[in-house]
DNA sequence: ACAATCAATTTAATCGATTAAACAAGCTTT
DNA sequence: AAAGCTTGTTTAATCGATTAAATTGATTGT
């Protein structure tokens, strides 16, 4: 491999020392320079290439221009939409991003984090994985300037970024029962995150509004699948078996219906169904799905804006609970009466 | 922010130098240090949870522990797939992997060609843009091991991980015209993206095989969505209309078959579909999606695989073209007899 | 008893930048 | 003409690690 232009080079070729090479190319000491000899060294600069090394630069100045992702999988569309966003905004301030993720495993995150610390990242935006909040509450105790996006934990004071759960929830909820459904169930994971019990709690709290029974089926995020189809299976087999159900995540809601759709169930007539999150895959099902949309967008430019002020400004703590949208499409449609 | 625990403290609080500490934390030297004095070292490491500033680490052993991968977009579900493979493989070898995209765009993507190598990545997994021979000649000639995967240039010897994209078109339009659709349109970009050329070239000889018209709509990438719909109009209004339509990539057949299906058409009774990739939309679609599968995960490994041994060895050229399969379902599905 | 060997550790240079402080030469000012 | 500014540039320390070479003190061989 060809060996690199280093700083040194120009300072040679030109004739100068590197530190006249630094401050040019920095724009630092303005005037105090000769204009004739900035501008034989920017030519220098420009004609050999030169592309400062950012492992120098960054270690010199204690600025890396990076900030670390933390997501649970990049390859969920949730996920990579967000990560996309905030590539973006983050390059518009000159940082790139370092992805990872954490597989919703507290201890992969954990070597996550180190990892991206270790790569001197300036800040970290965190989609934190289940049962991490020791590992939230020890990044507070050092300091890392870090944001919460899209889950977050009640007991621990700290910037996020995230969505009113419980309202879409309820919202869902009502929304089925507006249309006529009254015997609603709800797919959600095993969980201890906060966001998905919200969204659950949102549901029962409607279900009680109403004096109706809470029908909630826990599936493992290990075995999705199967757990899904047999969650909702059991759901359609009880004694008076549910008219709708809500999915609270897309991945819940994809498996969902296609099991609905292999056991040959029709949707909304046999059975309404409510999404969550947006895909391709709900505008195509033959019954396009009802969802709670998430305002990605502010997401995800929220947490990165966020983040750079705290990096930047060290502002006080800031949390964000962004309204969704309920999008109404066929899968929920009212009966015909 | 609290202040970072770095080797000299180490090496203070155990009372050595800081070479002792960098030997014994890095296995160096086995045998020739006290082995008492080690395990204080290792123990002070532990209890002050030191962590290794990569920065430093890098700049001066001259690697960097990171390889970047340019793909067209993250958010893109077999971009976000790939990364997600790549990643995981690249973990196991203890590098971290830095993405970015680049929107198809040359100069976006020498941007982030650029900002890569300033990072100091040891290597590239590219996924090129179109009109990018240039950009990808002068990586050759700066000797960055770097590994094109997806697309690759026929004029250009280099290593490159893809699929045998000739193959897939000519496989995908035969099945077709096998279960009996003989007037056979093609949707596809307006691109010099050889990939893509070649899906379409696959196509042509087998339509040419049987003495038929090529019928192809070239569509914008700028505009994907509009132009697709334009395309499946056009093709079903000709004189003698198509029966059949092979969107080459995931986001042509999401696009078209939305079309489709907001015209009403039935697939495929009145217009049979192959796409390309998977997606869960293929499958949740009233008549599941007929698709070529690309073996994503030979892909991702291959080409990380590659990149390492190019890192490590330098090891000669190496192209490789994967076969695909046809993953046949309803939307293609023979007329009744 | 003296050189040679060995084990254990330290010294100091280095990676490629940045930057405070020093310096040189010309110009003012009194 | 001495002292003080300006302007333009260089010197040298530094960031936090790694590592070749030097050093120290003990041990061994002859």
């Amino acid at each position: 491999m060809k060996k690199k232009v280093l700083l040194k080079d120009i300072a040679q070729h030109v004739g100068v020392s590197t530190a006249l090479v630094s401050y040019v190319l920095n724009n630092q000491k303005e005037g105090r320079i000769n204009k004739e000899t900035a501008d034989r060294i920017r030519k220098a600069a420009q004609e050999l290439n030169y592309q400062p090394n950012q492992l120098a630069k960054g270690l010199k100045t204690q600025k890396s221009l990076t900030i670390g992702l933390i997501v649970a999988d990049i390859s969920n569309p949730f996920s990579s939409h967000i990560a996309r966003i905030i590539e973006d905004e983050a390059k518009k301030s000159g940082y790139t991003v370092i992805f990872g993720s954490s597989d919703e495993n507290a201890e992969k995150m954990q070597d996550l984090i180190n990892l991206l610390l270790n790569r001197q990242v300036e800040g970290l935006i965190i989609a934190a994985a289940e049962n991490t909040e020791d590992q939230v509450q020890s990044l507070l105790k050092v300091g890392i300037p870090f944001v919460l996006i899209d889950r977050y934990f009640p007991g621990i004071t700290t910037n996020y970024v995230a969505i009113d759960n419980f309202a879409a929830g309820y919202k869902a909820t009502k929304h089925l029962f507006d249309n006529g459904y009254s015997r609603i169930g709800l797919v959600t994971y095993k969980t201890e995150l906060f966001h998905l019990q919200e969204r659950a709690n949102g549901y029962k709290r409607f279900i009680e509004s109403i004096h109706g029974t809470p029908l909630i089926e826990e599936v493992s995020v290990e075995n999705v699948k199967e757990d899904v189809e047999k969650a909702v299976s059991r759901l359609l087999s009880q004694p008076q078996p549910v008219e709708a159900i809500f999915f609270v995540t897309n991945m819940l809601t994809i498996h969902g219906i296609k099991h609905i759709n292999n056991l040959g169930i029709k949707v909304p007539n046999e059975l309404a169904v409510v999404g969550f999150d947006e895909t391709d895959a709900f505008d195509l099902f033959y019954a396009p799905i009802t969802h709670v949309r998430q305002p990605m967008e502010e997401l995800g430019k929220l947490s990165i804006r966020t983040l750079l002020d705290i990096i930047h400004n060290n502002t006080p703590v800031k949390t964000v609970n962004l309204d969704t949208e309920l999008i109404i499409r066929t899968s929920s449609k009212a009966f015909a009466l």
